[in-house]
Formats: C-alpha cells, sequence, structure tokens
DNA sequence: GATCTCACG
DNA sequence: ACGTACGTGAGATCC
C-alpha cells in the first residue's frame, strides 16, 4: 500500500473560500469567510483520502490576487480585498495550532512548491494529492499525482480530479503539453506574453500535432493558420520565454522533511479555543469534547425519592441564586409519569457545586416537581433559566422581579445570532463546553449550572454594555407580558376561513384556466421558472430584470407588462389570490386550537433591531393593504362580550427621528399637529403648503420613509419608479430643508463607525461589522443599517415598555380584558364590553407616556367587532 | 436547503 | 464601478 501525501494550495484556496462563502464575521467583527471555507474543504479531502502526511504550501510574496471569479478580469493583478488579507495569518495559525505543516519559502511561486514536493514524494513512491483552485497545476498530474480542483456550488463543495489521464480527456494533450500549449496561447493573468494571434484553440490543435512548441518550429512552415505559422517564426523567443515562465519547476531548492508532514490528530486543545473564538460552531463537533475537561460534571447528582427532593428543595430555598431546566426526557424515565407536554425531568442548581436531576417517577411526578420549583420562585432572590417564557406555564409564581432569562440576556449582548441555546450561552459566557452525545440527565444538569452559573457573567456583561437597565425594566416584565398574551390568543371563525378559503379556490381555478389558454399550454404558474420561460421565451415580452438564476418574475416587473399583456394581469391576479389561500385561509386554519383560538408565539430573541416577531402563525403580516386580502381580517373576532379596541401609534419612527435629530421644524411641527407628509412635500417641491398636490404628497411620504431607511437615491428612484437624479435631488432638497436630520443622520454612521454598534435612545445595542468592510456595497448597507437600526430600534423600545405598562394595568385593575397582538407599532385588545373606555383611556394613556420625547406620541384608536373593523 | 415571491410594519 | 432601500415569516418550487 502506498502513503499518501495531501498538498494543498494555501492562497489559492483561501482565495477560492474567500469568493465562494457568504461573508461571516465573529462577534469581534474578525472577517471569517475564508478561514471557515478553507476548513470545510480541507476537512472533505481529509475524510475522503485519509492521508499519512500532510502539507499547506504559502507563497510569502502574495501582495497581489488574481480575481478567478470574475471572466471579465483580465490582466493586471488586484490588490487582495483587506477582507481577506486580514484573514492569511489567521489560517497560518489554524494551522499551526493543528500542527499542520505550513511551507513557505520567500521568493518561491506556490506552484514551483507544489511542483517540486508532488515530484519528490512520487520519487520516494507515494501518492500524491494537490488541492488547487489554480488550473495551471494541471501540469502536475500523471498516474500518481492527482489534481484536485475543489468547486464550491451553492454552499455544497464538489471536487474535480485530474489523473494525466484526466487532463489528457479534458483538455485533449498531456500534462507536459499543457505547458507548450500555455507557451502559445500565454496567460495575461500570469503575465505570460504567448504567441500573438494565438488562442486557446489554436494552441492545443497545434501542440495536439507537434507535442511541444520546438518541435512545431521545425514544422513552422506547415502551420495552420497561416497567421500562427508567420507569428510562431516572428515571436518565436517569446514562445521560448513563455515556455520557461509556464513550466512548473520540479527541482526548487528548499528543504522537505517528511516527517514533519505526517498527519496526526489535528484536534487540539489550541485549535478548539481557537475554533471557539472564530466562531465556527459546527466544526467543534470534529473535536472530542471528553479531551478538554471541566469539573463540573462530578457535582452532578441524580436525586430521587420524595425525602431527598423535599431535602433538595430545602437546602435550594436558602439560596439567593437558582438555576433550572426542564428535560424532556426521551430515556428511562416511564411515560406514565412524565407530562403530557412530554416532561419528564427538572434539573436544579443552587449553588456551583449542587447539581441534581430529578426524573418525574411515582414519587415525585410532574406536576409535584413543577409545584416545589414554583414554590422555590417565592422564596429565591433570583430564578434563572434558559428560555423562561417557555416554562411560565408551570411556574405561576414566578414573577418579573425575580426571573431571569440567561437567553434573553445572551440576545441583547448579541442580536445578530441566529439561535440561542443553553449550550451556546455555556461556551460563549462560561468558557464551559458541554457535549452534544450526552444523556438527558447530564445535559439537563449542565443547562441548570448554566442558567444559574451564568447570572453574574451576563449582569456584569450587561452592565459594562449599558444594557442592564434595558434589560431589567423592559426585556425581562416583557418575557412575562408576551407570555401572557401567547396564552390568550386570538379567536378566529373557523367555518367563515374555510368559506373565504373555498371562494377564493373557484376565482383561483377560473384564472388558472384563462391563464393556461392564453398562454396556448399548461404550466405551474406557480414556478417562476416555468413563468419565466412561458412570459420571456414564447411570449417574447420584454424582461426587464434578471434573478441569479433566470428571470425575475416579481410583482413590480410585473406590474409594468401588466398594461400590455391582459396574460401579466391575469397572473398577477392569481398571485394574490394564491398567496391569500395558501398563506392566509388555509395556512391560518391548521392553527385553530380546540379553544376555537390560535396562539401564536412571539419571539423575543429574533431580530437585529429589537423588533418582537411572531411565529407559528404569523400574525404580524395579515394582509391590510388589500382589500380583498383585508377582509381575512373579519375572522379575527373578539369573544362573546368583548369588542376590539385596536390602538396605534402614528408616525412613531419620524416622531423618534423629530426627537432625536431635536430638528426644530420637525418637532414644531409635530407640536402643532401638522401635516407632516404635505409638509415635506412643500419644502422639498418648493410649493405652497396648501397647493401641495396628491401625488407631490405621496412622493414626500417616500422621501420620510426612505429617511427612515437610510435613505439613497437608488431605493427612493426605485420605489418612486423616477430616475435616479430626481431621486437624489428629492433628498438634497431634503436635507436642505431639515439640516438637523442630516447631521443627525451623519453621526448615526459615524458613531457606529467608531464605537463598532448602533445604539437606540434606550441603550439596545446593535453591533455593526459591515460598516468596517471595504466592500462599497457591504459598507452602504452598514451605513444606511446604522442610520435605521436607532430609529427602528427606539421604536420597538417604546412600544415594549408601553405593553408592559398596559398588561400591568389590566391585571392590577383586576380587568377581564385583555392584550392580545403587537405588530409593531400597534397594539389589539380583547376588551370586554363593560370595561371599554376604561381600556381605551389605559391604552391611550400608556402608550402616549411610554416615553416622554420632544414630541408627542400619537395613538390612533378604532373598536369593532372583528379586526377588520377595528383597524 | 436554497431561492423566489409576497404579506406586514 | 460597485448594484440597494430597513426589519420580519411563510409557502411553493426545485435541486
Amino acid at each position: 500500500m502506498r502513503d499518501k501525501i495531501v498538498l494543498i494550495d494555501g492562497h489559492s484556496i483561501l482565495n477560492r473560500a474567500f469568493y465562494g462563502v457568504p461573508d461571516l464575521t465573529n462577534s469581534e467583527g474578525l472577517h471569517t469567510n475564508a478561514v471557515y471555507g478553507f476548513l470545510n474543504i480541507m476537512f472533505k479531502i481529509l475524510d475522503e483520502e485519509k492521508p499519512e502526511y500532510l502539507t499547506v504550501t504559502f507563497d510569502v510574496h502574495a501582495p497581489t490576487f488574481r480575481h478567478e471569479m470574475f471572466a471579465d478580469y483580465k490582466g493586471t493583478r488586484k490588490p487582495m480585498a483587506e477582507e481577506l488579507r486580514q484573514q492569511v495569518p489567521v489560517i497560518k495559525d489554524v494551522l499551526r495550532a493543528m500542527h499542520i505543516e505550513v511551507i513557505e519559502k520567500a521568493g518561491l511561486e506556490a506552484d514551483d512548491l507544489l511542483g517540486t514536493l508532488s515530484h519528490r514524494c512520487e520519487e520516494k513512491g507515494m501518492d500524491v494529492s494537490i488541492i488547487s483552485g489554480d488550473r495551471d497545476t494541471l501540469q502536475l498530474a500523471t498516474e500518481h499525482i492527482k489534481i484536485r480542483i475543489p468547486k464550491t456550488k451553492q454552499g455544497k463543495t464538489e471536487v474535480e480530479d485530474y489523473y494525466a489521464a484526466d487532463v489528457q480527456e479534458r483538455y485533449g494533450v498531456t500534462p507536459k503539453e499543457f505547458i507548450d500549449v500555455k507557451a502559445l496561447m500565454g496567460d495575461t493573468a500570469d503575465n505570460i506574453p504567448g504567441v500573438p494571434g494565438v488562442g486557446e484553440k489554436t494552441a492545443t490543435k497545434i501542440i495536439q500535432q507537434y507535442q511541444t512548441i520546438e518541435n512545431a518550429y521545425e514544422h513552422v512552415d506547415e502551420l495552420k493558420p497561416p497567421r500562427a505559422s508567420k507569428n510562431l517564426k516572428e515571436f518565436w523567443e517569446q514562445a521560448q520565454l513563455s515556455k520557461t515562465l509556464a513550466t512548473i519547476k520540479l527541482d526548487a531548492d528548499i528543504t522537505f522533511e517528511l516527517e514533519n508532514a505526517r498527519h496526526e490528530n489535528p484536534y487540539t486543545k489550541e485549535a478548539h479555543e481557537l475554533f471557539q473564538r472564530l466562531e465556527f460552531k459546527n466544526l467543534l463537533g470534529r473535536f472530542d469534547v471528553e479531551a478538554s475537561v471541566n469539573d463540573v460534571e462530578k457535582y452532578f447528582r441524580e436525586v430521587t425519592g420524595k425525602e431527598e427532593i423535599e431535602k433538595v428543595f430545602k437546602e435550594a430555598e436558602k439560596a439567593e441564586t437558582v438555576g433550572v431546566a426542564f428535560s424532556k426526557d426521551a430515556g428511562n424515565v416511564l411515560p406514565l409519569f412524565a407530562h403530557a407536554s412530554g416532561y419528564g425531568r427538572v434539573s436544579l442548581c443552587y449553588e456551583a457545586e449542587k447539581i441534581v436531576t430529578i426524573p418525574c417517577d411515582m414519587d415525585a411526578d410532574f406536576e409535584y416537581l413543577t409545584g416545589k420549583l414554583s414554590h422555590l420562585a417565592k422564596s429565591v432572590k433570583c430564578f434563572s433559566m434558559c428560555g423562561l417564557k417557555e416554562y411560565l406555564e408551570w411556574l405561576p409564581e414566578l414573577t418579573s422581579e425575580n426571573g431571569f432569562d440567561a437567553i434573553v440576556a445572551a440576545y441583547l449582548l448579541n442580536p445578530l445570532k441566529n439561535d440561542y441555546n443553553a449550550e451556546d450561552v455555556a461556551r460563549e459566557h462560561l468558557n464551559l463546553l458541554i457535549d452534544e452525545k450526552l444523556d438527558e440527565g447530564t445535559k439537563s444538569c449542565y443547562e441548570a449550572y448554566t442558567a444559574y452559573a451564568c447570572v453574574p457573567v451576563l449582569e456584569k456583561k450587561l452592565e459594562e454594555n449599558g444594557m442592564f437597565r434595558l434589560f431589567n425594566e423592559i426585556e425581562m416584565p416583557l418575557v412575562f407580558t408576551l407570555y401572557d398574551m401567547e396564552q390568550a390568543g386570538v379567536k378566529v371563525e373557523g367555518e367563515e376561513l374555510k368559506r373565504y378559503g373555498e371562494e377564493l379556490g373557484a376565482r383561483i381555478i377560473e384564472l388558472e384556466k384563462e391563464i393556461y389558454e392564453m398562454a396556448g399550454e399548461e404550466f405551474n404558474i406557480n414556478s417562476p421558472k416555468q413563468l419565466g420561460v412561458i412570459l420571456f421565451e414564447k411570449l417574447e415580452m420584454p424582461h426587464a430584470k434578471k434573478t441569479k438564476t433566470g428571470y425575475s418574475t416579481a410583482a413590480d416587473v410585473l406590474d409594468k407588462l401588466a398594461p400590455e399583456y391582459p396574460i401579466v394581469a391575469k397572473i398577477l391576479e392569481y398571485r394574490q389570490l394564491a398567496k391569500l389561500k395558501s398563506t392566509y385561509a388555509d395556512g391560518l386554519a391548521n392553527y385553530i386550537g380546540m379553544d376555537g383560538r390560535i396562539h401564536s408565539k412571539f419571539n423575543q430573541t429574533i431580530t437585529a433591531t429589537g423588533r418582537i416577531s411572531s411565529t407559528e402563525p404569523n400574525l404580524q403580516n395579515i394582509p391590510v393593504r388589500m382589500e380583498l386580502g383585508r377582509l381575512i381580517r373579519k375572522v379575527f373576532v373578539p369573544k362573546e362580550g368583548c369588542v376590539f379596541v385596536d390602538a396605534d401609534y402614528s408616525q412613531i419612527e419620524l416622531r423618534i427621528l423629530a426627537h432625536c435629530s431635536g430638528d426644530e421644524q420637525l418637532i414644531q411641527a409635530y407640536r402643532e399637529a401638522r401635516d407632516i407628509h404635505r409638509m415635506t412635500a412643500s419644502q422639498v417641491f418648493h410649493v405652497p403648503f396648501d397647493e401641495v398636490t396628491d401625488l407631490q404628497r405621496r412622493n414626500a411620504k417616500a422621501v420620510n420613509f426612505g429617511i427612515v431607511y437610510g435613505i439613497s437615491s437608488f431605493g427612493l428612484s426605485q420605489d418612486l419608479s423616477i430616475s435616479r437624479k430626481e431621486a437624489a435631488q428629492y433628498i438634497e432638497h431634503y436635507f436642505e430643508s431639515y439640516p438637523g436630520i442630516k447631521t443627525f443622520l451623519d453621526k448615526c454612521v459615524s458613531d457606529a463607525k467608531e464605537k463598532g454598534y448602533a445604539e437606540t435612545l434606550y441603550g439596545r445595542r446593535r453591533p455593526m461589522p459591515e460598516l468596517k468592510s471595504s466592500n462599497f456595497m457591504q459598507r452602504s448597507f452598514g451605513e444606511r443599517v446604522a442610520m435605521n437600526a436607532p430609529i427602528q430600534g427606539t421604536a420597538a423600545d417604546i412600544i415594549k415598555i408601553a405593553m408592559i405598562h398596559v398588561n400591568e394595568e389590566l391585571k392590577k385593575r383586576n380587568l377581564k380584558s385583555r392584550m392580545i397582538l403587537q405588530v409593531h407599532d400597534e397594539l389589539l385588545i380583547e376588551a370586554d364590553e363593560t370595561e371599554l373606555e376604561e381600556v381605551q383611556q389605559i391604552l391611550q394613556d400608556k402608550m402616549e407616556h411610554a416615553a416622554e420625547l420632544l414630541v408627542p406620541l400619537s395613538v390612533d384608536m378604532h373598536t369593532g367587532k372583528n379586526w377588520y373593523e377595528a383597524k
């Protein structure tokens, strides 16, 4: 059996990875996508090949890089992107930590290193795999040297393999002849001149016939086409030079000790720490966690028997802080004693060395244990869990005074993550690794311990980041508010909804028929791909836009075609109805519970800005803009004896902008309750206030929206279907009229650049690594976000405060009315008819006084027997 | 699982 | 020159 060595072309693969993997950044703001992509490719190769030896080569002098991704790029080298440059030392650190040999030699091209190493290894009788993104290395392929070129396709890495025979098959020449082909055709990127007028086709033909340029030169008069014959004669010296340049050295002067390249366990402790810092979560699974010792586990204890359990709780009651975890035990616990919800175990940590897990059994079933916990909640100062809201059902005695949610705290500290869980909190904040393959009891102990131990750590970090009050006074109380809303749910008329869906269905079938007839064939209208072919190929419509994968058939494109092509209008109508039926009519029906109500989830740890999100189902995007869709709201009804009260903030984001910017004009306008869009129109278009046309007001409104989004002339021009120039002019006039706003928005960007995060009025932070990007698009995005996040985030803060106050007031007064929905700037209350006026007064008061700004907060309120009427 | 489209603020 | 408005969630298609 031949030994095998894998040689990785470091810069080439790093470069591939950089352009193939979307931008990733760790919480320190360090770009990591190239390193991540590199490691993925490397691990894939190692898993496949299991080589005895492994070496990564870097050419030291690589200040510039060829852009292989862009076909239009030719000629001189472009400087390496800053985001890539900063990752070069990182990958070297990672490799060092993994004990993988790195070979660099000043003045030597990576190709020559690879050539020499592969050649030497082959002579020693080894199999060699060269991993490179550079096709020049194909000349190195032999029977025993395999060239492997990784391709990143939609997140998946595929590898093209070339032995000598494969090169012959693919390119029609042998690897050695490949050099001569290149000598003739040249390579601008590598500064190889080649022979003028000879391209790939001609070069290949000539070499297929004559094998080498020398042989071709001997028969130079027979060469075809005549141009090649003439030029080879004329540029013979240049051709010879080109061949030298194109030839990869096999005998470079380097010292290489094979034993240094021996591939042993790369999963070292140092590498693990580095991977953690880089936040390569799904690569951490490769490490053997057992190796990294922690001494927490030895304090884990399983407790059974009523006497023992009582003893534990008695001890726990004396603690200031307890960490608690519920576990869905799939193991040994008799299902008989588990709860219907699936919980079969609770765990408790009340000192760093007192960590117990209690399986539900005949002595102590789930209700008994949660009863003990709820009782415990009355005596401790801090009752901490990971994801508190999920468990409040079982802890009726817990209040926002002493409840602590580690997950919510972790979210505030970094709101950009996709998901939050106990393992991550332990790793990031306690530097504690939790094995994924643990039994339920141990895992549950870890979670309880994490909830316990992270309290002081997270509190300190919140304090340091100026978010202590935000956490204690807004986010934690909100956990309880959201829980109440989820419990309350909203009543939905199932029968009505069904009828609505059926009506839509009937119309959809009609439309389908008409569309098929007009198209002349049947196809899947829901498939953008098929639809694109019908519209833009078969019916030859002018296609305005393209997406990555084909034609865009988005509504704004179709809107422009609709006046001229009746079928497009039908398709738009079909789309609208199909959406209403699938997402809303049918979609919502699936969520109606036994109580006739929908209990949507309100998520507190999703958005980057601090907004709440709603899922299963999303009740924050129920149609309202179009009448047909809006009708859906008629099926959302209050329960018997109740009415809906819907209250929404009027232009809260613009008011926040007025406050934060201190712009005199805008503040004055809001104090006088003037029509802001009309005023803007008057200023931007230089017309008297009373002479503003509807169109001007509409456009001004779009400008105001744009300001909040972090305006760009392009975005505004798209929205208003005007030229970019015009849009830029609107913006210019706007900033002339409101100089305070311009100053404020500029400050948002410069502050965020300086601090690395954007901040709301209440101290909520959004980290902003994008602002450091050298990529124009990403940086511009960062700038828009830096303008938008403080405004959108402050609005989110304010309505959260209002929600907490409204909910508290309803409870305090023992009212039967319940807050049931939040839609970003809107609250929906199911109000008992006898309490209607009181509820209206509470809503108005608490919403308008949630924050005291330089401008009044104004609330619009409506009542009705369904959501349609109340909006 | 990625992509496209579209519903909301 | 680059190629976009800010923030979400869900359904359908297609690989």
